[in-house]
DNA sequence: CGCTCGATTGAAGTTATTCAACAAAAGTGG
DNA sequence: CCACTTTTGTTGAATAACTTCAATCGAGCG
């Protein structure tokens, strides 16, 4: 999850294009359950396989050698994690809550069937990674908070009454560290999207959002 | 060019797995040589290919619908560039100078041998992004700027005399785009660089590398 | 030679961060 | 189940950082 709309791909599998229909479902080899805080995997881990979150929310964080810590993305059920460079995971996952996974095994052939999924499945993660980049620059902290809650408002909103509300698993740090803010900008951030009366805030992780098309427009406002 | 050192793979060729030593490098259907400022592709085209830089340095922007702009990254010799999603191409691309670029046709086929050097070159796609997010977030402009310098030195740095030269064919403001800050920004940052002795600058666009362990220092340091 | 564009610098204004205090929620152990 | 501790979230005030607006400088070009 980073600041994509594309889910449908990732909901509905792999594309079936029409250059090659023989492009099948990749083999599923099993289930996990993740328990609250537990590690998916770790960076550095050597690695043969993707996973697709099926329920719950992930955490995926990059470390540096020097100890800089960033969180990358968040997996949401559809979300495709995990992918391994070079043979190996380049950031740790952890489960935010309760988390279904179902692990993609990739097969050791090159003629493998999982391959153009890979591939498929690869590019269009560059893809969300270039939309996330439009998020990391040049918005404020408020513009980077409403485009945060209109893309979770998209992957995972839920109809609340006669709204429309969020649930965000992760922590105010863990936001900020995605966002590239502080924890103390982020909760001012909040403050400030609630006092506009985009949201409101019941609780610190549930977000009711009382105006869609204000959110969406000031995160896309050139101002 | 995003963030990241891992050049070795690009420069080489696709790798040879040991897993399956069929895997060859990809048929080059053509040179394409560019005048500064053409285009190479733009943002919607559809795409069966992908690109390798030979010689020259492009630069790769992406716009939004409300025509807001990012400098997504710079292609170096030996970096591939284009990656399409869905078929299309996710951002624009320009010469920087005279540019020599060769084409990867990618074939029509799902089990065509150009699928398993496709997806490796996703997949390391994906690390060198990811390692743009650590450069993008919770740096100083200075320190933004250090990477840059630091990575540009690992790319395209020339031995000067006794020391290391950077040539920069993009302007601040494609430097700005790039990290997130203002041209201005850019520009102060140059010049701090040069006065703790890290770096000269002869002229705006000819960089000499004074310290590249102080460089490299700023550039991860924590504070 | 004069023009234009890109780069640099200055000063003021805005925004985010830092440090600190407090409040609220979650976890712990009796 | 309640008191206690710890963690997490919010808010305030001061500082630092980046941006904005404006002016200047210099290289490239007609």
């Amino acid at each position: 999850m980073y600041v994509s709309f594309e889910t449908d791909f990732m909901l509905r599998g792999p594309a079936i294009s029409a250059r090659d229909a023989r492009i099948a479902a990749p083999p599923r080899s099993g289930f996990l359950h993740l328990a609250p805080g537990q590690m998916l995997f770790h960076q550095g881990d050597s690695a043969r396989s993707i996973y697709r979150v099926e329920a719950g929310a992930m955490r995926l964080r990059r470390v540096t050698e020097t100890g800089r810590q960033q969180v990358i993305a968040f997996g949401y059920p559809g979300d495709l994690i995990g992918f391994p460079v070079g043979g190996e995971r380049t950031c740790e996952c952890e489960a935010l809550g309760p988390a279904r996974i179902s692990v993609i095994s990739l097969g050791i052939g090159a003629t493998d069937r999982t391959c153009p999924f890979l591939t498929d499945a690869a590019l269009h993660e560059i893809g969300k990674m270039q939309e996330h980049f439009m998020t990391l620059s040049r918005k404020s902290s408020r513009q980077k908070l409403a485009s945060f809650l209109n893309v979770l408002l998209r992957r995972a909103g839920k109809a609340d009454g006669d709204g429309l509300s969020v649930c965000l698993p992760m922590s105010r740090a863990d936001i900020a560290d995605f966002l590239g803010l502080r924890t103390e900008t982020v909760s001012r951030s909040f403050t400030d999207l609630r006092e506009r009366g985009l949201i409101a805030l019941p609780e610190a992780h549930d977000v009711r959002i009382l105006d869609p098309d204000g959110l969406a427009a000031l995160a896309e406002a050139d101002d």
